[in-house]
DNA sequence: TAATGTGAAACCGTTCACAGCT
DNA sequence: AGCTGTGAACGGTTTCACATTA
């Protein structure tokens, strides 16, 4: 994939982590939307343009992206390939960030095979299962390994992400293992809230959870 | 757009329309934890513990159940039966919800076969898919249908909800056709942002982007 | 002229702190 | 005595509106 070379001067610019919470959700939005005008071909877009394919009010937009320290056009609106670039930056993408997934469930399974990921800069580097038969096999291009073997595997190949998707009931314990695997980051799928010291960054996603919100939505729409 | 009557006592057991949204995702996860308690024997709960358990302040979990026209006991704390029904009722648990998924890849294969929606009172009820290889087959106990058949599927048998997990080239389109089926809310996993009528309620999964907000949280936090 | 960038106001949800029940 | 329920203060985000700039 093509990156596009900063220009010397602008490697300098600053990474706000004053960024609020929800304009971090947005940003990875917008870098999916810019990319694929991109790929057709679009090189500007003003803020109510971007705005309405995330769903998003123009002064939401703006304000996003003026606290990246901006580089809009007045009376024209933004170039593509900066907003990528910067945008890129902030969030990590240039950092290759390895990531293990652990749980090759029928969820797990899913997430090895999901394109959408390396596109951001992040590689699936090793699969954790303890299941005898699923040990060995291969998914999504990545092998899986015995659980038994996490600690190991990721001392001599070490990674900074996780993806849980085991049941419940071992997604506590297997949290602590990868904390002390050095593992910085996890991203949840077990359907129960994972808890650990703040040197580690959760990110819980409840797919039951996410149906009954709609469903209350639908419920309560009339 | 939605009219407040100010009519004093109303019904003080009906359905809070005025619930915030990051309240009724926090009302889910209650919900999740208060069942495994139950589970377990357990039948009372503070708001201390239950905060806990989600990882939310007490007071937060106060005010959350407080809107639902509560009953906890002063002193005391709450009575899980009650807090399930209450929630439950909310959230429509008791409503036996139809959902019909489309898109039969890996990921859409996962969420057939994904245990966790039935306890919830969501009943998967159709699959479809445009491939002919996947048509015919079944999926976490669901036949898959033919795509070109849905309106023909849903016509007979209608659903409520729909799960999206198409490529985001046609998720647009069949979104548009899953409303005309008279589907009242999609869960889109899609990675582009559905944007229907305000009659359709979305709510938008993007694992990519989940990710990368996962990421910026671990780059940020040094 | 057209669209950005941004003070300032409005809004909304969370936190605080304590009165009120049990 | 203990914990809920809730007014009031607080803090953070969104919206507004406009000065600014290409």
């Amino acid at each position: 994939m093509d990156q596009h070379e900063p220009s010397p001067d602008e490697q300098a610019a600053e990474i706000p982590h004053d960024l609020p919470q929800p304009a971090v959700g947005r940003l990875s939005l917008y870098f999916r939307e810019l990319q694929r005008l991109l790929d057709s071909e679009v090189n500007s877009v003003n803020s109510q343009q971007l705005g309405r394919l995330v769903d998003v009010s123009p002064a939401v937009v703006r304000r996003d992206l003026s606290a990246l320290g901006t580089i809009g056009r007045r009376g024209v609106g933004y170039d593509i390939r900066t907003l990528i670039d910067r945008i890129g930056a902030v969030m990590g993408s240039g950092v290759q960030w390895k990531v293990v997934l652990v749980g090759v469930g029928s969820l797990g399974n899913a997430l090895l095979r999901y394109r959408g990921f390396e596109r951001l800069g992040f590689e699936l580097s090793a699969a954790f299962d303890s299941a005898p038969d699923r040990v060995g096999t291969i998914a999504g291009g990545v092998a899986v390994s015995d659980a038994a073997e996490m600690e190991q595997v990721l001392t001599e190949r070490p990674a900074e992400l996780a993806i849980l998707a085991v049941p419940a009931q071992q997604a506590g314990e297997t949290g602590e293992r990868l904390m002390k695997c050095g593992i910085q980051g996890i991203l949840n799928f077990a359907p129960t809230t994972l808890r650990l010291p703040s040197n580690v960054a959760v990110i819980n996603v409840d797919l039951a959870s996410e149906l009954q919100r709609l469903a209350f939505s639908v419920q309560s729409h009339r």
